[in-house]
DNA sequence: CCAATACTTCGATTATTGTAGAACTATAGA
DNA sequence: TCTATAGTTCTACAATAATCGAAGTATTGG
């Protein structure tokens, strides 16, 4: 599978959506309560920052397309984007250990056993 | 094994570092050309940007710890920390695959076979 | 339709980042 | 030591991004 010059650019710039200790954070935390994920009320009170700047957050982790969401009422609910997480950590699987063989694969973790 | 904040503060600046097109195509460079690397006269052709921006991004990266550098006379010899990227791997990994299961690890690839 | 709740968008500010030309440092060879 | 080559660091600037309070939008319940 060939990775094109679109593909790296997407990639980059999901790896920068994940790249503040924030938004990082966030990702965490709707993996943790994945599938169900987390209406944005939940998710404030793990992160010292204001509701503006989480929304902030929340929109550009969307746009990246690392997580979805949907009205619940008054209620957002957000779960991460599984899809987008399987191509993240299928490229960079694939650049690490597969393309090249930089990282052995069982240095990962054991899957097998 | 639990991910402290620093943790994460560590990871985000990793995943903030591979956040642009040029670096991440850096760093898919040195992973092809590893374990040798590539001398900075090899990196900056295939990137159109200028010496100074390219040395500020190896910084960066190296900063880091993405990428490792030594001096072979008056060339600059760039490698890809294996290490640091399996940390990076293992911490996606872990997240996505092993500490909720949102993600099959085979969907990520066939290891076993 | 009004009030309350949940969250977003707007407006403004400050901080960080990406960029490149010019000047500088390091090394090797003559 | 002088010159050439390889890269970095300095300086500056424009663009992007993070942040928050205030105002706005969407939905529900009464």
């Amino acid at each position: 599978m060939k990775t094109t010059t679109e593909d790296i650019a997407r990639f980059a710039d999901m790896f920068a959506a994940m790249g503040t200790e924030s938004r990082l954070r966030i990702m965490q935390l709707l993996l943790s309560a994945h599938p169900e994920g987390l209406v944005v009320g939940e998710i404030q009170p793990e992160l010292d920052i204001s509701a503006s700047t989480l929304s902030h957050h929340l929109d550009k982790l969307k746009n990246e397309g690392l997580i979805e969401v949907s009205r619940e009422g008054t209620f957002l609910r957000y779960t991460a984007s599984t899809a987008a997480l399987k191509d993240l950590l299928g490229f960079l699987y694939a650049e690490c250990c597969t393309r090249n063989r930089a990282i052995k694969p069982k240095h990962i973790v054991e899957i097998c056993k």
